[in-house]
DNA sequence: GAAATAGTGTCTATGAGACAGTATACG
DNA sequence: CGTATACTGTCTCATAGACACTATTTC
């Protein structure tokens, strides 16, 4: 195709070298929860999954890949992720940000393309009718752990390696286990998501930090029933737990104060 | 120019609507010091301020714009932008760090253009021999609540806002501030700095936090002199005040804990 | 001695960290 | 009654936040 742009000037751009495409690779990141066996009341094992396809054409046939198309001309970059990730998984409306460019010349043996990855959050749940109806074997969710240990395709290793270190960053310093979590969720639930993603993080009065300390009271609320009673949940435990939701408040951390 | 892509197979990238061009654009702060008149020994007034050119052709002839220029086939992104910070400010060695990617359909009047925005944090000192050199009408540096008031070319505007805000959430969370000091600095530098960047930024006890609670002892260090006392500096003040450094040790920040 | 910056003392309330203890309900 | 999860009590030490105070040097 011979590009020509009209405009005021003699300004053409078609006089130069162009990019042979601009992708966006989406990193489609999971909770699965697994009940453990035996027991029947018990918080279950938790693992961080991502979604990747087998590619079925050159370049790099038959290996497993993020999923991820092109862009065209009509949309930005994150419509085009937003695209990509409905089609890939059937859902919308997910936690999904801007992660990285990559662009180091020959990472693909097509031409000249600038990939942008994005991370998405997607909670089981959503994902789960899905999962269901197509079961292809070229797409699949992997534990991210087999999946940085996979000969990945492209320079996507290193993709996930950065989509990895975003997200572990983010679920420490933001709110985005909320992605993870049902809109209503105990505290366990959410240490249990934490955990899943950051597996160093540790602290044993979790509950009594998120809950009581003014610094932090605000971040997430006790949910309420309609007469005003705490509303519980026995879905994890004997005993019932107290139900919580994410309030939209966000502490400014700071290294110097 | 027509694209043709040599390949293993028929797979051919030319067939398909490709971008225009992969700009990188760059935000170039720096903080310009002054003197107060009248007092010798006192703390300069600091301001944050930032680069930009003016155009001089099509479109959006005579608007000033952020620095910025095409990236290549033989350069990443990363390549491009210090390419271009280097044209324009002639110094390296600088700390820069990826933004974001601009691609809303119609954002260049050129054709299909997909921006990539760095931001470059640069000391003044370094900037000096440079800006005595070539004090060319259309390459200034401006205050930047003017040039948030300016009229920029492209989307800018929008460019500007974003870097500004990531450099503010940055200059909180990790230790930025490094780029705008010198090697050795004092407690109110830093402070100082912060402030200029982050204006809502307020701590009366800053120079105890810093330098003597536990959790955030080892951010910096006090410089020693050969003899191993402790090196101070009276470049702002009667009192000599002591030199501290950075000592590259960074601590995880988070909500939860 | 006034001015300007650097730094310390001290008090109170809050929080971190550790560990033991109690509470609830199911099988 | 054991077990698994959900909390609460309590102790110690570190930190935040506020405000007053002292220290050093120059003009």
């Amino acid at each position: 195709m011979n590009k020509q742009i009209e405009n005021e000037s003699n300004y053409s751009a078609s006089k130069y070298r162009t990019p042979d495409g601009v992708p966006a690779d989406i990193i489609i990141f999971t909770i699965a929860s697994e009940e453990r066996a035996g027991t029947k009341k018990s918080l279950p094992m938790r693992e961080l999954q991502v979604m990747l396809i087998q590619r079925k054409r050159w370049p790099f046939e038959g290996k497993w890949a993020l999923p991820g198309g092109f862009c065209d001309e009509f949309e930005s970059m994150e419509d085009c992720a937003r695209r990509e990730l409905e089609e890939e998984t059937g859902v919308r409306d997910v936690h999904m940000e801007y992660c990285n460019v990559y662009s180091a010349p020959g990472r693909d043996p097509r031409g000249w393309m600038i990939s942008h990855s994005f991370v998405a959050l997607v909670n089981e749940a959503k994902l789960k009718d899905r999962r269901a109806a197509d079961d292809a074997a070229d797409v699949r969710l992997f534990p991210v752990s087999a999946a940085q240990n996979m000969e990945l395709a492209f320079d996507h290793n290193q993709v996930l390696e950065d989509a990895l270190a975003h997200i572990r960053q983010k679920m420490l310093t933001t709110t985005i286990a909320k992605a993870f979590l049902p809109e209503e969720f105990t505290v366990s639930e959410l240490y249990q998501v934490i955990q899943t993603v950051v597996p160093e993080f540790a602290d044993q009065n979790f509950l009594r930090k998120i809950t009581s300390t003014q610094s932090r009271k605000g971040i997430i609320e006790e949910v309420l029933g309609a007469n005003g009673e705490r509303k519980m949940s026995n879905r994890y435990s004997q005993r019932a737990a107290q139900l919580y939701r994410f309030t939209g408040y966000k502490p400014q951390l700071s290294l110097y104060s």
